[in-house]
DNA sequence: CGAGGCATGTAATCTGTTACATGATTCA
DNA sequence: TGAATCATGTAACAGATTACATGCCTCG
């Protein structure tokens, strides 16, 4: 059955929350997975007539230019499936800004510093919602709760570790450069 | 001039290291900068190619069969510009663990713990191998040291909160299963 | 002489983004 | 009425992986 995509799961898996259009899908998916997986439309359509076509979706019309997506009983079966499989590897680490870190000696100098400055702050304003997100999810009584807990807190651990490292780059970084 | 390929200031960046084949250009990649980034064959060679035809690489036969690849000076020029230049951010922030653990209440039950352990023990290796990594680079001597240290440090803050995370998550996963 | 590593490349395919194109509904 | 938001979709393209195809060289 090829390859896994897994824009597939992701969608199946917030069918589970409710009933949505492909629009609000993808406002849901900023909205609560946000802090680690995104989709663009062009993903997101395709994706939806293709699980419908599979019968893992079955599509209720709403007015005339819009529709609900309801997961079906298969679809919950082929999500728990999915949900049991070790993560493809394949999910390429590369960070552009540790490249740049990397050479950063045959840069303008400064320039490195000045994006690992710019990382930082974009850290700092993460860890600033990721913050909140956690409060409003603690306070929520859903089933789900406990594991929407661990995925922001993954989010909160990797951005305050960002910024200790940001921190302490960057005092090397404007070491050197006044050298 | 359309988008930047990273693959090209990777390729560029490795060839300030030293002349090399494309093979070798492959190798010295998984070694020195592994940690974060990677490339296959079939970006390489074909980028190689390019960058040659645009005057940044210039290869001079070693074999029959192996060519190496030297930087010139207006290759050394591109690359000082890429590195002043933010990341472009569309590098997608994906986690398909994370997507598991959003949905483990769907899974079967354990299922999902099994990952995060599996997960733990991946980082608890990589871990190991970054200390080593570590020592290494402090051990020498070159002008690139510092930028170096940083990205492997990077890697042992990020691999240690992970396993942190883990353990915590871990608990708090089995607590449900257990109830 | 056979296995494994060195070395180069192409083709098929996948996954995903961006831009384009269209139109309804709601609210100031 | 005009702007913003809701809503659906397609087309073009970019970036990357995987598998395939080839062949040399070295060492046991």
């Amino acid at each position: 059955m090829a390859k896994e995509a897994t824009t597939r799961y992701a969608v199946l898996g917030m069918l589970t929350l409710e009933p949505m259009t492909g629009y609000g899908l993808r406002e849901a998916i900023a909205r609560t997975i946000g802090h680690f997986w995104h989709e663009s439309f062009g993903q997101l359509y395709p994706t939806l007539r293709a699980l419908e076509a599979e019968g893992l979706v079955r599509t209720h019309p709403l007015g005339p230019r819009s529709r609900e997506h309801r997961i079906t009983d298969r679809g919950r079966d082929e999500l728990r499936r999915w949900l049991g499989t070790p993560p493809s590897s394949s999910a390429a680490h590369r960070s552009e800004l540790l490249l740049k870190v990397f050479f950063a000696r045959h840069a303008e100098p400064g320039a490195v510093a000045g994006l690992v400055r710019a990382h930082r702050d974009t850290l700092v304003a993460a860890r600033e919602r990721y913050g909140g997100l956690e409060q409003e999810i603690a306070a929520d009584q859903s089933p789900d709760r406990p594991h929407w807990l661990a995925t922001v807190r993954h989010g909160i651990a990797m951005v305050d570790a960002g910024i200790a490292w940001s921190e302490e780059t960057l005092r090397t970084l404007t070491d050197e450069d006044s050298r």
